[in-house]
RNA sequence: GCCUCAGUAGCUCAGUUGGAUAGAGCAACCGCCUUCUAAGCGGUGGGUCACAGGUUCGAAUCCUGUCUGGGGUACCA
C-alpha cells in the first residue's frame, strides 16, 4: 500500500531527525504519528501531523515538520507544509503501480494481520424452541461478516452454533405441544390461558399447532396411551416430543441459515455435555478448587473472588443445574478443545447478556483459564419500526420471523442493512421500508457499482451498433487480447493512463478511485481489529460512490483498443474489490441488475 | 440505586490512538439521458456534535456532573 511507504519514511526520517527533534531523551515515550487522508482534498493525498511530537520536542508544529520533512527530503518526497501537516501528494507511477497490483493480486485486500489467530466464532445459538427472530438477523449477518473478514486476514477460524438443547425450555415446548396435540385430537384437554401476574411457561405461538400437528402423524396412538385423565405429560412423552421439537426446530433454523448464505462448522450440542458428564465434571473441578460453598441448599460459585458482583448458583435447592453450569461446562470445553488449538474465544451475544460477561469471565479464571481470551462482542439490540411505531423485540404477538423477513427483503438487503450500523447502536429496522421502497436501501447503490463494471468489461469484447451509420462493428477487444494484456500489466505499460485523461475531473475522480481501492486492506484489518464490519459496509458506499463519478466523467471504452484495455483496467481492479468487499458482508455482487 | 450502550443535519447513521473549514445516505429544491446500466451524476439548502464544567496549544472524541432513551441487574434460558 501507498501508505506503508509513507510510514516507512516517516520513520526514517524520525529517527535520523532524532537529535534534532530531541527524542531521544524521551526514552521511547515518542507519541506514534499516523499517515491519514486529509479532509481537504486539495491538501493532498495522505497526510501526518507532527503536532504530537510537540511536547517531547519542545517545539512549535511547523517547526518540527520542517525538520521531519528533511527526512522525506532524503528519500525523495517533497511533502507540502501547513502548519504541523506534512501533506503528500502520490505521483503517477505509484498510482499506476497500485493500481497494477490491485488489479493483479489474487484477492483483493487480503492480508496477515491475524496470521497467528485461531478463533473459535460462537454465534447465533437459540433454543431451537421456536423459528429465529429479526434478532437474530443481527448476530447472522454480524457473526458471518465477522469471520469472514477475520479469514481475509489469515486467521483460523470456525463458526460454532450453541445448541440450547436442554433445560426448562425444552420441557416447555415439549409441554406446549403436548397440550395442542391433546386440543387437536379432541380428549378434553385445554391448552392453557396466561394468568396476570404468574409465569407462563408455555409457548403461545401458532407454528406450536403446526407442530402438534405434525406430530399427531406419526404418535397419534402413542398421545391416547400417554394421556390420563388429569392429562398430564408422562415423562417418556415429554422425552419424545422434545427429540421431536428439536429437530424439527434445528432443521428449520439450519435451512434458513443456508439461504443467509452462513455455513456453521460445528453445531454444539447443550445435551450433549450433560450426557457426557461434563456438566458434573466441572463442578467437581470448582469445588476441587475451593470456589463453592452450599447455602440454602443450593450450590454457589464465589464468583465475587473474580470480580463479579454476586456469587452465582451453580445447582439449584431442588437438585437441577442452571444454565450458567452448562454453559461453564460449555466454554471451559472451547479452551480444550483439539488440545488448545484456539487461541481466541470469541461470543457475539445480545445487549440483553451484557451482565452475564463478568460471571463467565470469572468461571474461566477459577477454572484456571486466561479470560482474556475470552472475548464478548456485545451488540444491541433490534427494534422493528412497524408503520412508524417502535415495537420492542419479542413483546408483542406481531412478532416477525426472522424467515419471514428474509422472504420480504431478500438476504442481500437483510445482511448489508444488518451490518452497516455500528453493533454499538440499537438499530431501528423499519420493516416498510425494507419491504416497499427498496431503492432507499444502500445495497442496490453498492450492487449497482459492481453490475456497472460487469457491464461495461463485458461490453468490451461484444459487437457494437452504430447507430449513425446503422451498422454493426466488430467488439473493441477481443479476450485474447484482454488476456494477452493482462499478462503484460506493467506500469510501464500503464504509464500513458494518465495522459489519456482528457480532462481534470477524470484526473482527479481516478487518483481517489486507486488511493481508495489501495486502502481496501487497511479497511479490512481496521474492521478486524475492531470487531466492526460495519467499516466494511461503510467502505463499499464510499468506493461506490466515487466510482459512479469516475463514470460520468470518463468513458471506457473508446476507439482506441489501446486506451480501452488501459482504463477497463480500473473497472476490472473495481469490479474485483467490489466483488470480494460485498463477499466480506455475505452480499451476493450480481452482474446485471 | 448500580452496571452498560447510545444522544452528531428533517430522518437513519459514519467520524480509526484528541488535530486542518464536522461527513455520507435518504428526504427537500434546481439541473443532466441520440453512444459503456439515470437503481446514476452535478448543484443548493440544512449543525449550539444533548447540556454544564474541566484537562489541553487544540475536544464530537478524554475526565467529572446533569438530562433523555435502550438494555441488564434471577435458585430464567
Amino acid at each position: 500500500m501507498i501508505k506503508d511507504q509513507i510510514l516507512q519514511t516517516l520513520q526514517a526520517s524520525l529517527k535520523s531527525q532524532s537529535g534534532k527533534l530531541n527524542l531521544e531523551g524521551a526514552n521511547g515515550n515518542v507519541p506514534r504519528l499516523n499517515i491519514e487522508r486529509p479532509r481537504q482534498a486539495d491538501h493532498g493525498d495522505y497526510a501526518v501531523n507532527v503536532s504530537p511530537l510537540a511536547k517531547v520536542a519542545r517545539m512549535a508544529p511547523p517547526q518540527i515538520a520542517a525538520i521531519v520533512a528533511e527526512g522525506f527530503a532524503q528519500a525523495g518526497w517533497t511533502p507540502n507544509i501547513i502548519g504541523g501537516f506534512l501533506n503528500f501528494s502520490v505521483g503517477e507511477p505509484q498510482l499506476i503501480d497500485a493500481l497494477t497490483r490491485i488489479a493483479m493480486q489474487d484477492k483483493p485486500g487480503r492480508n496477515e494481520s491475524m496470521k497467528d489467530i485461531r478463533c473459535l466464532l460462537e454465534f447465533v445459538s437459540a433454543n431451537p424452541t421456536g423459528p429465529l427472530h429479526i434478532g437474530h438477523g443481527r448476530w447472522v449477518a454480524l457473526g458471518d461478516s465477522l469471520g469472514r473478514i477475520f479469514r481475509h486476514c489469515d486467521a483460523q477460524v470456525t463458526h460454532e452454533f450453541y445448541i440450547n438443547d436442554a433445560g426448562s425450555q425444552m420441557f416447555n415446548i415439549a409441554n406446549s405441544i403436548w397440550y395442542r396435540a391433546l386440543e387437536i385430537l379432541g380428549t378434553g384437554a385445554k391448552f392453557p390461558t396466561p394468568e396476570e401476574g404468574k409465569p407462563f411457561p408455555f409457548y403461545p405461538g401458532d407454528y406450536v399447532i403446526e407442530m402438534a400437528q405434525e406430530f399427531i402423524q406419526t404418535h397419534r396412538e402413542a398421545l391416547f396411551q400417554w394421556d390420563n385423565p388429569a392429562h398430564v405429560a408422562p415423562k417418556e412423552a415429554i422425552e419424545a416430543i422434545s427429540d421431536y421439537a428439536k429437530e424439527s426446530m434445528l432443521a428449520q433454523q439450519r435451512q434458513l441459515m443456508e439461504t443467509c448464505r452462513l455455513t456453521f462448522d460445528v453445531w454444539y450440542s447443550e445435551k450433549s455435555l450433560h450426557a457426557a458428564g461434563r456438566v458434573v465434571d466441572v463442578i467437581e473441578k470448582l469445588k476441587a478448587r475451593g470456589v463453592t460453598y452450599e447455602k440454602d441448599g443450593a450450590l454457589w460459585f464465589a464468583s465475587t473472588q473474580f470480580g463479579d458482583d454476586q456469587d452465582r448458583v451453580l445447582v439449584k435447592s431442588d437438585g437441577s443445574y442452571t444454565y450458567l453450569t452448562a454453559d461453564i461446562a460449555y466454554h471451559e470445553d472451547k479452551y480444550a478443545r483439539n488440545d488448545g488449538f484456539y487461541n481466541l474465544l470469541i461470543n457475539i451475544w445480545g445487549a440483553d447478556h451484557h451482565g452475564y460477561i463478568p460471571r463467565m469471565k470469572a468461571a474461566m479464571a477459577a477454572l484456571g483459564h486466561n479470560p482474556d481470551q475470552l472475548e464478548i462482542v456485545l451488540g444491541q439490540l433490534v427494534n422493528l419500526l412497524i408503520e412508524g411505531e417502535r415495537t420492542r423485540m419479542g413483546k408483542r404477538k406481531k412478532m416477525l420471523t426472522l424467515q419471514e423477513l428474509v422472504d420480504e427483503v431478500g438476504v442481500d438487503a437483510l445482511r448489508f442493512w444488518m451490518v452497516s450500523k455500528s453493533q454499538d447502536t440499537t438499530l431501528d429496522f423499519n420493516v416498510d421500508l425494507a419491504a416497499s421502497a427498496s431503492d432507499e436501501n444502500p445495497v442496490f447503490y453498492v450492487q449497482y457499482a459492481h453490475a456497472r463494471c460487469a457491464s461495461i468489461v463485458r461490453n468490451a469484447f461484444q459487437p457494437r451498433f452504430d447507430t449513425v451509420d446503422k451498422k454493426e462493428l466488430p467488439p473493441l477487444l477481443t479476450e485474447a487480447q484482454w488476456d494477452s494484456f493482462l499478462g503484460s500489466l506493467t506500469p510501464d505499460a500503464m504509464a500513458t493512463l494518465f495522459a489519456s485523461l482528457e480532462n481534470d475531473p477524470a484526473k482527479a475522480a481516478l487518483r481517489e478511485l486507486i488511493l481508495k481501492m489501495d486502502g481496501f486492506e487497511d479497511r479490512v484489518e481496521e474492521a478486524a481489529r475492531l470487531r466492526s464490519p460495519h467499516i466494511i459496509a461503510r467502505y463499499t458506499q464510499d468506493l461506490a460512490a466515487d466510482f459512479h463519478r469516475f463514470y460520468n466523467v470518463c468513458r471506457i471504452l473508446v476507439a482506441d483498443p489501446q486506451t480501452t484495455m488501459m482504463r477497463l483496467v480500473i473497472i476490472y481492479a473495481l469490479k474485483r474489490v467490489f466483488g470480494q468487499a460485498l463477499d466480506l458482508l455475505g452480499v451476493s455482487a450480481p452482474d446485471k441488475m
